[in-house]
DNA sequence: AGCGTTGCAGCAAGCGCTTTCTATATACGA
DNA sequence: TCGTATATAGAAAGCGCTTGCTGCAACGCT
């Protein structure tokens, strides 16, 4: 049998409410008991019944971070830095806060479905991270079930994803937008005027906001452009590859390929070089989010830094109500450009 | 208000032990009824309350993965693939499972804590990832927590860490040491016979085993290792640049650097470019573990493939009970040399 | 027709904790 | 010295669910 309060109660010559006290330090209690009731607590090896203790003090300690693609660091360096900021283990004893990840692999079902299971655990507050899913029943859907959540206490962050109007959601969003179209306005700088894009999979707010930087920036400098230029796949090295030789077949006179994220770039570079191109002097190409491995590519690649670390760790810290939400309940993070090897003047 | 158990039952005319009944599923109840409760609950909106819930049938829905750093695809691959077999949500439906993912950060107390912490939510199962920390007193301290576990109905598997004897848990270990054996094999075979060693953390089974592999081959060769050819550092890109800086100013006439995983490795290759060295052709560079991004090197990088993801599904299944637990509670996952661009014939 | 089966639903007793309210003891001011 | 504030501990009522057991029809058998 496991070892409950009333044993500690009993070892320690007190009542279980006593212990609970002593437990939770919310309540005085006098110094010699609460040592003889930790000495008990000690001996029995105690440890506490979380659903209990949930279920009588209707709140949980668990919070929800969801991801799209725990494998991808891009979710995994935002994670990380929610999760050092919930605390975990490692902040102060007593007030540890179990911080889970999900892993949604990006499907409508499984967000929702976590979402629900979360709710189901009356989760302290959920952080939802990276980009939306672009599908209107399915966007009502989520909506509907962030508003229930904050209706039942739960403190819901939204990381990396545009705001969910009237939900009461905080949103720390990226400026995807500008981040492209600053992106593609250094190319344009350096004098391409064919470029290629390799967008995200469609439906997707950051796939969305990151093509729309980059026609902006297109459009603002009067390039038409082609619609054999843009070509859609998932966030991932492979189907950069391919996309890039997709779009090389389609117009080989592209001098610059423009992918939606820094997996997707080095896919390019790979498919680029396997078809014997120079980088940058024969294409250049530029990718966005600045992961860890993106200075190490050969060239190092160009770049739009996004402070994933900082605003995860911001959105962890509202996520536990110690931050002020920002004004309005949303503010913008901007990206940075990084202008690296991978970019150069287009060639002759 | 929330919707509790109790509502569902008046609005569908039964009693509450009717609709936990129909839905756990556990207990013939006539189609009518359910169909009745079904609609209950759908129009209520309701959502069962997890704690309670787990608090009345002693048992719990949640399983913990523990990993060292979720940033690292490493541990992003092996824990997406674990958390893929748990079923999470995807699974069918009524039995769903919330797969957690908890950070360590590679910290004991952190380790220790977030299995107390799963030990409180009476978790279904856990999965430990990665290798273990060398310090007895912790190494004792988590066994002991292991076995609690286990006693208290937890079922708990190790995966890519080694074996933890006397606790029950069951583990599928990676080869690292045969491994890193096969690796250096190799590039003694190509003739290197001056090779520097870029370990990882000290008093880290990976590390030691890795490391162990690498001087097994040294010494089958009679090659007398130097003490300065060996220097620890963390596991990621940074320390691999620093180290290989140190390892190459301590002795330039090294003609190989073997470094302690793939991000070291990439480390390396940049801090080898920016002294002015060719890979292979001055010096030869290999990794370990085989991550997305290592054939995206350039030159791509020679490594020991680990099979993270089948690993970390067969982990998945056997945690969930789907998949026999192999012969002795022990399985040896073995890794493959991927012989790439980053290795050649030393220098003359 | 009588009676054991079988199928389905309800009763009610908890699961192990938290927390309000109450009780007791001690300290304080008048 | 008495009344009242102050500090500390206990009693007990749940929190919302599960489940063993009981109840009661309808059924099939001899």
């Amino acid at each position: 049998m496991t070892v409950t309060l009333a044993d500690v109660a009993a070892r320690a010559q007190v009542s279980p409410a006593t212990v609970s006290r002593v437990l939770n330090g919310n309540y005085p209690v006098a110094a010699s008991t609460r040592e003889r009731v930790l000495k008990a607590v000690d001996e029995l090896d105690y440890v506490l019944n979380g659903p209990a203790s949930a279920l009588a003090a209707a709140t949980s300690d668990l919070v929800g971070i969801l991801v799209n693609d725990i494998a991808d660091p891009f979710f995994g360096i935002m994670a990380s830095a929610i999760q050092g900021e919930i605390g975990g283990p490692g902040g102060r004893a007593g007030g540890e806060r179990l911080a889970v990840v999900c892993n949604t692999g990006g499907s409508p079902e499984r967000e929702l479905t976590y979402l629900t299971l979360l709710q189901r655990q009356r989760a302290a507050a959920v952080v939802l991270t990276g980009g939306a899913i672009e599908d209107a029943p399915h966007k009502a859907a989520m909506d509907m079930k962030v508003r229930k959540l904050i209706e039942a206490g739960t403190r819901v962050v939204l990381c990396g994803r545009p705001q969910a109007p009237d939900t009461g959601a905080i949103a720390l969003t990226f400026d995807n937008r500008g981040g492209g179209q600053e992106l593609t306005e250094h190319l344009i700088g350096l004098g391409h005027r064919r470029l290629g894009y390799i967008a995200g999979p469609e439906e997707r707010t950051t796939t969305r906001h990151r093509l729309e930087g980059h026609r902006d920036a297109l459009a603002a400098h009067g390039i038409e452009e082609d619609p054999r230029w843009t070509v859609h796949g998932r966030y991932d090295r492979r189907s950069g590859y391919e996309a890039t030789l997709e779009l090389m077949r389609r117009d080989p006179s592209l001098t610059a390929v423009v992918a939606a994220n820094d997996s997707v770039a080095l896919g390019a570079c790979a498919a680029l070089r396997d078809s014997g191109l120079r980088i940058p002097e024969d294409v250049s190409v530029a990718g966005f989010d600045d992961l860890p491995f993106s200075m190490d590519a050969v060239p190092s690649l160009t770049t739009v830094r996004l402070p994933l670390a900082e605003a995860g760790a911001r959105a962890g810290r509202i996520a536990m109500g110690r931050e002020e939400a920002p004004p309005g309940g949303i503010a913008s993070v901007r990206g940075e450009l990084m202008v690296r090897g991978s970019s150069g003047v287009p060639r002759a």
